[in-house]
DNA sequence: GACGACAAAATTGTTAACGATTAATGTGCC
DNA sequence: GGCACATTAATCGTTAACAATTTTGTCGTC
């Protein structure tokens, strides 16, 4: 919580006192440490130039978290996630983020119903125009919306680090054929209901979209792998979520 | 998640690498490292009998968790969690614990639906002659058993954690007058719902249960305070919750 | 008596070194 | 050639010491 509030103040090296975690995470989410990768605090150290000290805690905080394990005297690797845990994990954010939903829709000012209706707008002709990134991009921009106006830190604290467990897949589903335009669609019916005011069909409209996503992990599995698996070319587009 | 399931091998005294943290977390829950007191790294050591680098990692876990704060050179407080925020991870609990509910309607087992029939006839058992301890004992255990059933890991997980930022509430609640009888009841149509396979059931009767909940934590609110503080004589009972 | 500068103490953040445990390698024997 | 066993290397876990920062306490002045 309060590890989420303070800013990255000065960039000043080595007064890391909980953001190597961050950067870390980062590291794993873009790829640049794969799963099953084999940790050394030492090569962590130099790597992200911070005491061996600093580097033990953060991977304790990231076990914790679930996004590495340890083994006594073994090391840490970086955690392999299968698509049955992906397919668990988007469950518990369709409950989570249906509830920002539901929240939302009771507290959201008019500006920020305006400023919804304008995310959607520009999200549908970016589908209309076949821009898959910027559907992408304004995806993610509204689900963050949402979290925001609903204003509840303790839910989207446990959001926050669900998504880097999952972001692998996420990348995947939102390539597949199809996609973008069928989660335009559930994302105005989710905006629709927010900006009415609806609490209880925007809690049903998030969490069918989030159903749909899981359909789609299903669908991934099925065709077989990833698409665009992280470490290949692309690896520098931002993180998006379907 | 892996830090859970490695049990306490052999206690043998600072091979501690991540229960110390659990250790740290039931000493908050019990009262004896009280909110708002300044956590020295030192004194934790001593007090654990660890080494000084064990705490801060310790502590960094716990800060990631949310149950403590850390100023940089500032060190480490206990947080208090205020009425406000205990009715918002609540709120958060409804939903998740709602999953799992649903969840376990689908995936019980004969067995294991006659396990909470049994676990139900206890409890109201209890409340009919009056043993509030023993009523809180088994709705602990109910909800146990219901995520264990639901076979929901990550979501099992999110739930431990947000355990330990609210004990201090529950313990009150639970001893509202009236509680007791009205959460047995609501435990009753939970269990009913799971048994029947009713998964929308269980999960619509498990957030009522919550919410619920939430309006006893109001009441408190209302009422002025705690009633059985932790630090009080009764803090060697075990956790309860409502 | 209150306020501010200064010094001392306490605490955190960092680094380096040591011992312990585990995996990997090499050797001898069958 | 393959397997049991000792040796070596790599890595983790721990401890102690040092540096940097904050807090506390003291003294002098207004």
């Amino acid at each position: 919580m309060s590890s989420r509030f303070e800013q990255a103040q000065s960039e000043s090296r080595s007064q890391t006192p909980v953001d190597l975690v961050d950067r870390v995470r980062l590291a794993i989410a873009h790829g640049e440490l794969l799963p099953g990768q084999h940790l050394v605090e030492n090569d962590l150290a130099t790597m992200f130039d911070v005491s061996r000290g600093a580097v033990r805690s953060a991977l304790m905080v990231l076990d914790s978290d679930g996004l590495i394990t340890r083994s006594p005297n073994r090391g840490a690797r970086v955690r392999p996630i299968s698509i049955s845990e992906a397919v668990e994990i988007t469950e518990l954010r369709a409950v989570i983020e249906g509830l920002c939903a539901a929240k939302a829709a009771q507290r959201a000012t008019a500006g920020e119903r305006a400023e919804l209706r304008g995310l959607d707008a520009r999200m549908r002709a970016a589908v209309e125009a076949g821009d898959t990134t910027a559907y992408s991009s304004l995806s993610e921009t509204v689900h963050q919306a949402i979290r925001e106006i609903a204003a509840q830190a303790t839910a989207v604290d446990v959001l926050d680090r669900l998504r880097y467990r999952s972001v692998r897949y996420q990348f995947s589903v939102a390539r597949l054929p199809g996609r973008p335009r069928q989660g335009a669609d559930e994302h105005s019916a989710i905006v629709n209901a927010v900006v009415a005011g609806k609490a209880d069909k925007a809690e049903y409209e998030m969490r069918s979209h989030l159903e749909s996503v899981i359909g789609a992990l299903y669908d991934l599995q099925a065709h077989g792998g990833l698409y665009g698996v992280p470490g290949s070319p692309e690896r520098a587009a931002p993180l998006n979520f379907s």
